[in-house]
RNA sequence: CGCGGGGUAGAGCAGUCUGGUAGCUCGUUUGGCUCAUAACCAAAAGGUCGUUGGUUCAAAUCCAACCCCCGCAACCA
């Protein structure tokens, strides 16, 4: 048995789970539970990031205690992940004490990449970040999104000498080591790589309170990058238990914005520390609404709670996993999610499932333990195995809707009048297996549906009694 | 001249590398069927393939120029 290791983006708590962090989960789950179908064991990271001076800042605001705020939305993000039937194994809060230790230990490791260096220039509180020059030249010294002029700032930071790892970093990433996909998204990483400066990885405590201290040094608190990162060592043991049997990880999904700190400054800590870099990192675009960016200042966001409420978490799995873009950014509209919830499920597939169970059960058909029915197409397993989950549910949507063919075609309803009954039972049988075989292939996409049809033609066939989709 | 992606039927996309009658899904229209969630199956209509020019017997596909949209750069996955 095989092991393999799937990680998620740790959702930073200053919000509510939103369409995007469902994207990640929803497609990290497929390949979770596609991994597991095909005979590995696997574990599957999620969790939350709680630190930084936005999180601490929101908490004042709100007049609470920074850890009962986060504790708050932790929560609210543990549900989110439940409601979304997503499989995880492992879970970390990034102020999980276990947490913090082993943060302090992986900087430690890295100490001969670390050094302390002065930075004077241009700053946005809003924004937090340093602001080079040219941007300052192009915005005339005011911060376009926070409307405030940027601040001369001087103090003293640790810095990550990037320049130790990046010939070896470009190696992985133009060879394939590292994997990053798509292809464009790698082609930037590259280009982005060569002009990446050594990255500052600690703020003075003045400036941030709530975060991991720097050992041996009070006086600086961790950036929470480095402190979010490795999350994904720390909740398999690292440093204090042996990773070797999961790590590196077979895949690590990001949202396209942090792709560049997950191609660049986490494969940077890896092999400052010794590791190995992830197998790929599978960078997924933004869900749009009407082409558009959701924002909250265009009132166009769609919230995933809604859409779940409405027909279902595997509607939802199915409209982000088959018409979303796995690679880049795709339109969210209630129309188009409608459609293919009205066409798609609930005709192609619910219709399908209803007919043949009523067709099997009126004659007397039984199904054994067959176990052909779990054997996946090798069509199928080459594009999961490409992470193109949305060509390889188009693939398995034509098996469903040939199998509505051809109990167009075969007509069991006309051998069953002429007394047939041979033929009938063989015809049904197949279609029967056949259909079973296109429900394992669905398993890691529908779960929840999935294993109602796995119960309809269990032992005595019964067909379900409420649709599996309803429509109103 | 920053780098990159794209402009193909009403919508969303494939086809472009390796030129040879323009294809898929949804929507629309019509026909068939009755096992089934007014579901299913079939057929039809619908396109100057961004613009202009070039190469060729032949261009969505190759070459050149131009126009338009988008990403890499905004709290956010």
């Amino acid at each position: 048995m095989t092991k393999k290791y799937i990680t998620t983006a740790i959702p930073y708590m200053n919000g509510n789970p939103h369409i995007g962090h469902a994207m990640d989960y929803c497609l990290a789950d497929v390949c979770a539970r596609y991994l597991a179908l095909t005979g590995n064991e696997v574990r599957f990271q999620a969790g939350t990031d709680e630190h930084g001076s936005k999180i601490a800042q929101k908490a004042d605001e709100l007049g609470v205690e920074v850890q009962n705020f986060v504790d708050e939305k932790a929560k609210t993000f543990k549900d989110f992940i439940a409601k979304l039937n997503v499989s995880y194994t492992d879970y970390v809060r990034t102020t999980d004490e276990w947490h913090e230790r082993r943060v302090q230990e992986i900087w430690r490791k890295l100490k001969d990449h670390i050094y302390l260096a002065k930075y004077e220039g241009w700053y946005c509180t809003g924004c937090e970040r340093f602001i080079t020059d040219k941007e300052y030249a192009e915005n005339d010294g005011i911060c376009p999104d926070h409307l405030k002029p940027y601040e001369k700032l001087k103090e003293e930071n640790y810095y990550l000498r990037l320049s130790d790892f990046k010939d070896d970093l470009r190696k992985a990433i133009e060879s394939g080591e590292m994997l990053i996909l798509p292809d464009f998204r790698k082609k930037e990483i590259l280009k982005l790589l060569e002009e990446s400066p050594d990255v500052s990885i600690s703020r003075p405590v003045t400036q941030l309170k709530w975060g991991v201290p720097v050992p041996d040094d009070p006086s600086q608190v961790m950036y929470v990058w480095v402190d979010a990162l490795s999350n994904y060592i720390t909740v398999l043991g690292y440093p204090e238990e042996d990773i070797s049997d999961w790590w590196p990880a077979t895949a690590q999904f990001v949202g396209k914005d942090i792709l560049r700190f997950h191609a660049i400054i986490w494969p940077a800590m890896l092999l400052g520390m010794g590791l190995s870099l992830p197998k790929v990192l599978v960078s997924h675009g933004m869900v749009l609404a009407d082409g558009q960016k959701m924002s909250k200042s265009i009132g166009n966001v769609v919230d995933p709670n809604e859409v779940i409420d409405k027909h279902g978490i595997d509607a939802f799995r199915y409209y982000f996993l088959r018409h979303i873009d796995t690679f880049d950014d795709s339109d969210f509209t209630w129309t188009k999610f409608e459609d293919a919830y009205n066409n798609e499920l609930a005709n192609d597939l619910g219709n399908l499932v209803q007919r043949l169970a009523t067709l099997a059960a009126k004659n007397g058909i039984k199904i054994g333990n067959d176990t052909n029915v779990s054997k996946l197409s090798p069509e199928y397993c080459e594009l999961m195995d490409k992470f193109e989950f949305s060509k390889a549910f188009d693939y398995v949507w034509e098996k469903v809707q040939g199998l509505n063919k051809r109990i167009d075609d075969e007509k069991p309803w006309e051998l069953a009048k002429n007394g047939e009954t041979e033929k009938l039972e063989k015809c049904l049988t197949s279609l029967v297996l056949d259909l079973l075989q296109v429900n394992a292939e669905l398993s890691p996409l529908i779960p929840g549906t999935s294993e109602k049809i796995a119960s309809v033609f269990a032992g005595e066939i019964n067909p379900p009694k409420t649709p599996l989709f309803p429509k109103n």
